[in-house]
DNA sequence: AAAATCCATGATGCATGCAAGACAGGGGCG
DNA sequence: CGCCCCTGTCTTGCATGCATCATGGATTTT
């Protein structure tokens, strides 16, 4: 069921695609007439995607000076996976008042695979395992308007950028299993309220860790590159 | 302190403010040639409003054949709803977690006109009032992020149409208050879980008595004008 | 030497023209 | 009489050119 896609939407998902990899990173420069050169393409198509990006809040455009990508404050970020919370807490509990879906089957086969990626140290496939399990957990949920709010919430933060780092603070890799394990066993016992409580700790739990992380580790993974000019003319 | 706005800002506006109360009805007919016509300007700002409509979930546009005011299914709006009490809920949460803030008193000052609003039985200020008292419950969150997601949410909804149905159900109308009044004691008292309790449980219940009034008085208020085609040749 | 000014440069904002596709209606054909 | 095709007209999609303005560095002034 291939569609007959428009140049625009070819440059948002790339531009999507590169800026959720780290190609490119938060505050760097978008020129609409080297976007349009790359793509083969003239600036008005370019300026559209821009635009739909712009509404999704992953770029900034700063009138007559260019546009950029967007540089969430350590407050935004903060207010962004509170938020984060508030919606994986809700999928939880409405994906166990759901009961036998099929998208349960898929969380049982899923958190299988994650003990044995765990057993095996293989990071790249756990990696991969908990961006499936959120997913599910969203999907299972079967509010449509829900998942889209969500999957705009994750582009804004960045979250694919994240996972990677916080993975491999191996302290808390058992302990996130363990909790991912719990929620499966209560959505399955059909308490919702439980779940609820349990994915809000839990994505808390991931948020704190990784808060944590970043100030350790410096400001390698800056989050503000515009807000830090660099000083060295 | 008076910004430049540029034409397609203006458009988006106007666009959104008419979408909102209820010039444009779902299923209308946009046609791009004759907004720049209608705002002395050419297609191209418009269309970059429109883009930035159409990301909002505001209008959706078949290619090449037009862009139409967004009309949601029945689904689609229990999803919203849905949404929105899960919003709600959490933003009450928040606020009872801050304690004493300037939107608490606020709040207070809001539940007491709306007494007075009741007794006197002056509907549209009432109306002004509970848009004022849920507004406020946001703000009072302190999260951005979650207010961005909620005005998104409400336009989407159509709220605005919908509230003043809502409260011409004079049945309700005193129990919605004295909710209100409930919540706001519960978030003087901090009690952060109750409150959101109690706020998923009053947007539930009018959610409620909003479809079956919707039910009753028949489809003159039609909210999918698009998927509904007419049958009769 | 320090500071204010001027200007070249490059960015976005907007206007306009052309191309391609979808849909309705009329005309031709079986 | 019914069906099909064909074309006119409207829509959006894209390309291109000009206008406007922010910005940084050279230049002039004090």
């Amino acid at each position: 069921m291939k569609v007959r896609r428009g140049v625009q939407e070819r440059v948002a998902d790339q531009l999507r695609e590169r800026i959720a990899h780290g190609d490119l990173v938060p505050g760097a420069a978008l020129s609409e007439t080297a976007l349009a050169q790359e793509f083969g393409a003239s600036r008005t198509p370019v300026r559209e995607a821009l635009k739909q990006l712009q509404a999704e809040g992953l770029i900034v455009t700063k009138p007559r000076v260019g546009t950029f990508v967007a540089a969430p404050s350590r407050r935004e970020i903060n207010e962004l996976f509170e938020v984060k919370e508030i919606l994986e807490g809700a999928a939880a509990r409405l994906f166990a008042n759901r009961g036998e879906i099929p998208e349960l089957d898929q969380l049982r086969e899923n958190v299988r695979r994650s003990e044995r990626a765990v057993g095996d140290g293989d990071f790249d496939r756990y990696v991969a395992l908990v961006h499936e399990y959120h997913d599910l957990i969203m999907r299972g949920a079967g509010n449509a308007k829900l998942m889209q709010q969500y999957r705009m919430l994750m582009n804004q933060l960045l979250y694919t950028r994240f996972v990677h780092l916080s993975v491999r603070r191996s302290g808390r890799l058992p302990q996130s299993d363990r909790e991912h394990q719990s929620i499966l066993h209560v959505i399955e016992a059909r308490d919702g309220a439980t779940a609820e409580r349990l994915m809000r700790d839990h994505v808390r739990a991931s948020h704190q860790a990784l808060m944590d992380m970043l100030d350790f580790s410096g400001d390698e993974h800056r989050l503000n590159g515009v807000n830090a000019a660099p000083e060295q003319p």
